[in-house]
DNA sequence: ATGTTC
């Protein structure tokens, strides 16, 4: 694979047929991945030939092997010009995300807490593969009210406070969720998993505001140094998976139909404006509701055990999604066109002045929020104006390591010690499940955030460093 | 990511 250096942090892959657009992608050297046995790069060229695609098949400097298109990636196609919507474009866990929440409560005071505020969370969110929830839905209605309503349906439901919406991107929810589109397998997957973590790299984390870099857009957010905060990244659970599995079945016998040809079946893809893009497009913004109902039912969950155990509030910074399709208009050669903008790990970062941001938020941008592996910083970003990438940036370190290889190198209760030693509470679901998420098997997240800031994706507003985690 | 290979 053809890179050439545009900038220390900007790489092309010029465009050769069947190549529509070049690819470009947002890294530093050494975060670039190892040939050797990540195909990433391949797959932002292969991204690069779907119908209608403009600009550039780009990638966040977290990319990294995915099913399809890379991990990091984002891809925008005209709707007027028969572009296409691809499910792996936007990934199995559908509407993934990150939620943060600022508690009333200085880091201080967190030794005197960690071991009643850890077991209380302990106790509270389910989480590994399967397992419970913590909303028990009453029938398929209710269920159908969740995939139309998303957060908005959970707070009608007494599930956490209107203020809660102004700070969830879409207000809480999509709208033209099509339940009719979703499966009974994929209701029944997701019937019982309403407010569960789930496993892999989901976690909820209790972490402390270690650094400041723009004190007024920090205080705009709701954020200061030394403040506790609550960060939650789940998805929609094995609901969107199967979702996934069936849209791109249907795709692959639906190409044909349309004459498109892709180099990978696992870009199967159908044009936005056709009844199977419209079907998965429909079922995709159910699974994005939900997914939001299950972060707000997670952080409601939480907000009782900090009541509980520390007498304190938490309210919420920010939720925003890093694996979704959405229809934004962009100007492209000074004119305004609707696109279908695909972000797989990568996360919207609306800039200042946007109109889709709530008013409070408008002067300052959107908050953007990159979690990093287990044990390391996250921080928080906000958008940029003129930004590249349709307004998009990183969402987290990035792997560098199979699970596998991460298991063969380490072993979770030795993770678990290191991990206290340094101050940082776990309370996982599996001893495996812990090992693969270890912290040497991702990037550096502060170089990758780096990166986004120098190559203009977004800019440092907060660092947070983790005092306990929850993990699936 | 995922009832971790319908």
């Amino acid at each position: 694979m053809e890179l050439v250096e545009e900038t220390p942090y900007r790489f092309r892959i010029d465009r050769r047929d069947p190549m529509r657009v070049p690819g470009v992608v947002f890294a530093a050297r050494p975060l670039l991945p190892d040939l050797g046995e990540d195909r990433s790069l391949d797959q932002v060229a292969n991204v690069a030939t779907l119908p209608g695609i403009v600009d550039a098949a780009y990638a966040m400097p977290d990319i990294h092997w995915g099913y399809g298109f890379p991990i990091g990636g984002v891809a925008a196609t005209d709707t007027a010009a028969g572009g296409v919507v691809s499910p792996g474009g936007v990934g199995f866990d559908i509407s993934c995300g990150v939620r943060l929440l600022a508690a009333d409560l200085d880091r201080a005071e967190f030794p005197r807490l960690c071991g009643a505020l850890m077991d209380g969370l302990d106790a509270a969110i389910p989480r590994g593969m399967g397992r419970g929830a913590v909303w028990q839905l009453a029938d398929r209605a209710e269920l159908d009210a969740v995939l139309r309503g998303g957060s908005r349906y959970a707070v009608e439901r007494g599930h956490g406070v209107v203020r809660d919406l102004d700070r969830c991107e879409d207000g809480g929810a999509v709208d033209d969720a099509d339940p009719t589109q979703v499966s009974e397998r994929a209701v029944q997957r997701g019937r019982g998993q309403v407010g569960s973590l789930g496993s892999g790299n989901h976690f909820l984390e209790v972490q402390a505001v270690s650094e400041v870099y723009d004190e007024p857009v920090a205080t705009a957010f709701g954020l200061r140094a030394g403040q506790v905060c609550l960060m939650v990244h789940s998805g929609s659970r094995g609901l969107g998976h199967q979702i996934c599995t069936d849209h791109v079945r249907a795709m692959e016998h639906a190409m044909p139909r349309y004459g498109i040809t892709v180099p990978d079946r696992q870009l199967a893809c159908a044009p936005v404006d056709s009844a199977p893009g419209r079907a998965y497009l429909g079922a995709m913004a159910a699974a994005a509701n939900y997914a939001r109902a299950n972060r707000q039912l997670l952080a409601e969950a939480a907000r009782r055990v900090f009541t509980r155990v520390a007498g304190c509030r938490l309210d919420l910074v920010y939720d925003v999604s890093h694996n979704l399709a959405k229809i934004e208009d962009h100007p492209l050669d000074g004119v305004d066109r609707r696109l279908c903008v695909h972000r797989k790990g990568a996360t919207r970062a609306f800039p200042p002045g946007h109109p889709d941001l709530p008013d409070d938020l408008r002067p300052v941008g959107q908050p953007v929020l990159i979690p990093g592996s287990m044990g390391t910083a996250s921080y928080v970003l906000t958008g940029v104006p003129g930004a590249p990438a349709f307004a998009s940036t990183c969402h987290g370190a990035g792997r560098t390591r199979s699970r596998r290889q991460a298991t063969t190198t380490v072993r979770g209760q030795d993770l678990r010690r290191d991990l206290a030693a340094r101050g940082i509470a776990v309370r996982g679901a599996s001893w495996r499940g812990l090992a693969e998420e270890m912290p040497g098997a991702y990037k550096d997240v502060a170089a990758v955030v780096d990166v986004a800031e120098a190559a203009g994706l977004g800019r440092r507003v907060a660092r947070l460093v983790p005092l306990g985690v929850v993990k699936g």
